[in-house]
DNA sequence: TTGAAAGCGCTAACAT
DNA sequence: ATGTTAGCGCTTTCAA
């Protein structure tokens, strides 16, 4: 077995700072500054151990990095389900915005579920994650607990209450879906169906459902139990919940979805029905992702920021990680895209 | 400011393996020993251990642990885009088998670029990943030499090619394309037009048009240049691809299309173009996500196991990491699923 | 500008 | 079954 005090004696051995200051004919002290861009280096001498460090192919070590920095460069960012685009697409703008910066990005999924997503948190922790990214701004307070007892900085996307204790990324679910209702309403619709998803532990599914309420109860309407169908975000949930709301006495002449998924399932119902979107009845998304204009008609919905959400979740964190000064909350716009699905009522 | 050898001077200190070890009246060595189950530890020992962990609200500190254990627990995962819900699927089954080991994912993407794909394998070793999974099994040299300069085990995910060097869990891209093509040669089709996705560093594309390729050869029949169209796999994509090969004078009678995306893609182009699907033409997926049946008609395609390659993909990297034995290569089966987009030619 | 050296928190070999 | 202790590779004072 080769001496542990005799240099590369195993080949196959990675090479660490040490082989590289050798190599350099520096300290490892200057290695490291070197790499790092910390601390003043000579340019003649930087030039020397990056030419040392190419040749044999260094690394730094994560471990010993990490350990000695007390820094992972990781993010974690804990979304309900991969499976929805609109997540997939928000994190993937995340990762690059993070990626610029040499931050790489730890994803976990909580399938919507409280105590998963507590998990996963500690597990992020115990990762050593620098920073956090959530969706939604309710959860138990012993998550919050989790988050603040190490003082790690933790964004907050896709909701924008109005007094958040914390760093909010996200949009006005209330007022979109406000707003949204208000149109369909200058459409001539009065029976209007919704199916949201579950509300229980989705402060982004509660909002909307509110918001509609509220522009219903506004036009002297009222969202009755019986309009109203909570399910779980699946195209087959969604139809489902569309043939109960089809199925009452008097049938809405306007659904309106929690998301796009569900919206789908919706327009799945109303052809498995016989009934003609939107002459027969209309269809109303939420996000508009991609399937909006996949399916026939093409579904008037919510253009959700996704993509500014992610970037921003990227930016501040990083500003806040480095310069250690905590970013302000911020409120993005959404838009309201009308298409095909929504017609005047008849 | 605090002296540095007095004990837990400063309460906001996380607490180290030694406050534990303190607190126990035992040494570190048991602490880790009662945390890692590795070892015998007396029962009693462990109990007191764990409570004076959790009393003290201890968690591992990452960096000190990979450097000393010289492992991560944490598995790299490089997919084209999260966007497709057909690899999101695929992670999310990766992700939960790795997190029933304790072992966490991270996953990046490379957009389908070679580049991006070495870069982010640099970045994954650079993690001190233990494992990585990749997407398909035709990449440069350099990268596949990125991973055997550490020995890190690495599996390739969706395809089988029969003589690999490599760990592979797969399906026959070939094959499934071959036989659905022969079953829409069986309900009469003769002029059929190809939109595959890009095949120039997709082994799975070019792997999918050689099968149709190969079985329209099988009856005499070959895809003419005219009769196929690259593109990248996305709605408007495939709409476009779909309206050029519905542009020529004598248009297919069936179009093939590398996922179901593309398919999407094709039904909104044949139904700008006045055609009914499938009494005008045909019209067949691949992969079988949730899309297919959003759509209308439903799409003819074939399910892909991304589940099942997940799954497998975290179980033989993890028998390899753990027990350092490399796992069998695996081929998965296909199937393909007969929808309303496919009916008889005419 | 550079070097010497003290840890960072943990694991594992070895000793008992 | 448990303790002692030597590193793992790196960053960061502190000196020079």
């Amino acid at each position: 077995m080769a001496d542990k005090r005799t240099p590369s004696a195993d080949p196959r051995r990675a090479p660490n700072i040490e082989d590289v200051a050798r190599l350099a004919g520096v300290s490892t002290a200057t290695v490291s500054r070197s790499l790092n861009s910390s601390g003043r280096v000579r340019e003649a001498t930087r030039k020397i151990v990056e030419t040392a460090a190419r040749e044999l192919g260094y690394t730094p070590n994560f471990g010993g990095q990490a350990l000695a920095s007390n820094r992972t460069n990781t993010v974690g960012a804990i979304i309900p389900t991969m499976e929805n685009a609109i997540f997939a697409r928000a994190i993937q703008a995340l990762q690059e915005t993070l990626a610029e910066h040499k931050v790489t990005l730890l994803v976990a999924t909580s399938q919507y579920r409280p105590d998963r997503e507590e998990a996963q948190i500690r597990t992020l922790l115990a990762r050593g994650v620098d920073g956090v990214v959530l969706i939604g701004n309710r959860r138990a307070p012993s998550a919050y607990a989790l988050l603040n007892a190490r003082g790690i900085p933790f964004v907050l996307l896709w909701s924008a209450p109005a007094n958040s204790p914390f760093v909010t990324i996200g949009f006005d679910n209330f007022g979109a879906a406000h707003d949204l209702t208000t149109r369909i309403l200058e459409k001539g619709h009065r029976r209007i169906g919704m199916i949201s998803g579950l509300t229980a532990d989705n402060d982004r599914a509660f909002d909307r459902v509110q918001g509609v309420s509220q522009a219903l109860a506004d036009h002297g309407l009222s969202l009755s139990p019986h309009d109203l169908v909570e399910c779980r975000y699946s195209l087959k949930a969604g139809e489902n919940a569309a043939m109960q709301l089809l199925g009452a006495t008097q049938r809405p002449t306007a659904i309106i979805c929690g998301n796009d998924v569900l919206a789908a399932g919706a327009l799945r119902a109303a052809r498995a029905s016989g009934l003609t979107v939107p002459d027969d009845m209309s269809v109303i998304g939420f996000d508009d992702i991609e399937l909006a204009t996949a399916v026939f008609p093409p579904l008037a919905t919510v253009r959700v920021p996704h993509r500014r959400m992610g970037v921003a979740a990227g930016e501040h964190l990083l500003r806040w990680m480095v310069q250690g000064e905590r970013p302000p909350s911020l409120t993005l716009p959404t838009e309201f895209v009308e298409r095909a699905s929504l017609g005047v009522a008849k």
